[in-house]
DNA sequence: GTCTATAATGAGATAGAC
DNA sequence: GTCTATCTCATTATAGAC
């Protein structure tokens, strides 16, 4: 579409400015004369192509959803075909809802971590508006995660896979966020960069929960 | 102090508010001008006790922290007791820490509510120097479990028990911050203020994970 | 598609009267 | 300790020139 040394159009050079703000200080902390001083381009042409600032937020978090929730079951697949006629085991499930969102946290590019930042920051906030609006997005791939490990541990409840999922995504999304939490926990001994360490205790972690939770 | 029917100061009128305000919409949705609204005083009144912005959200911040952080201490201390020589198991260090918060929020009224929110929406943040102050404030209780648990795995190593930890912390909070997330996944059936039967399920499920991790 | 200019509003902070 | 008044600055949004 453009040519080739042109860079980025004015409305992506706006979407990649709201991504990198929204990520560091949240919906309320920027305002649209920032992310336009940031993407350099004038403040009137993010109301020309976004409206108002809610709908560029909403631009955000959308332009990048479906390749990562493609990604995400794609990722579920191949675990399940790897696995055969058998369902595939709790632990290996866990990784691969959790690697695709890391590849992009680590090799994906300032964007994507942007993005990334920016989803975790929104799940635990009181905007429920746009919270709801990013579940949805997401949702049928956990409810795939959900019911391949109730198929994994028949005899626990949907109730009680609901509640072991709720508590892994919380802990994933933390993850992601990459704050300072751990690092201080660990005296600086456990950097929140460190994924692949983290994954490895994650997932057998709460694989054994969700194991422990099985006859309930 | 006061009169008995005088009720709060204007000095706690004003934080009453904040804190209100601020777990609602989080630091920067927030207006001095809408906190003294709400609080039924002067704007220049906010300016007059706290100064700037920030020092007023830290005021929120600290009001509370003490006597939460000693009552998670204390908390702690009873279930040593009860234990008697013998390290108490992780499962009754999971509930003693979790509870006084949970409690709080549950019975401790309007103020206790909107401070654990609060809090709650600061830990993902990345707000990071008001989130260092608070997680500074509840350092020593954390540390306190951690330690603890170790006794009471003695073949963990304190990396896997730190690691462990910060899973089991990032749930709490997410589980304290009452948002839709888990009423959405189990699609209405439970409800993010089961906290009892939250609880319930997290105890167990998070000890197993430790245990799991006994020989990392 | 981009920019200038401006309208309308609200922000944080403080000096000074009471 | 409280309030009025005001300063200074930034905000969203839009109308209209180019």
């Amino acid at each position: 579409m453009n040519a080739p040394d042109t860079g980025p159009t004015t409305r992506d050079r706006i979407l990649n400015a709201a991504e990198r703000l929204f990520a560091q200080r949240g919906y309320y902390g920027v305002t649209i004369r920032q992310i336009t001083r940031e993407a350099g381009v004038d403040v009137a042409l993010a109301s020309y192509y976004f409206g108002p600032k809610a709908d560029l937020f909403r631009a955000v978090l959308e332009r990048r959803a479906e390749e990562l929730h493609g990604a995400i079951l794609a990722s579920i697949d191949a675990v399940e075909k790897r696995a055969g006629d058998r369902p595939p085991g709790v632990e290996s499930l866990i990784r691969a809802f959790a690697q695709p969102s890391i590849d992009r946290l680590v090799r994906g590019g300032e964007g994507w971590r942007d993005y990334i930042h920016m989803m975790a920051g929104l799940y635990s906030s009181q905007q429920s508006e746009f919270l709801v609006a990013m579940n949805d997005m997401y949702t049928p791939a956990m409810r795939r995660v959900m019911e391949l490990i109730r198929l994994s541990i028949p005899t626990a409840s949907e109730r009680s896979v609901t509640l072991s999922f709720y508590m892994l995504l919380t802990a994933v999304i933390s993850i992601y966020s990459e704050t300072v939490g751990l690092e201080r926990l660990s005296n600086g001994t456990i950097h929140p960069t460190d994924f692949d360490a983290i994954l490895d205790h994650l997932a057998p972690f709460f694989a054994a929960g969700f194991h422990r939770m099985a006859s309930v």
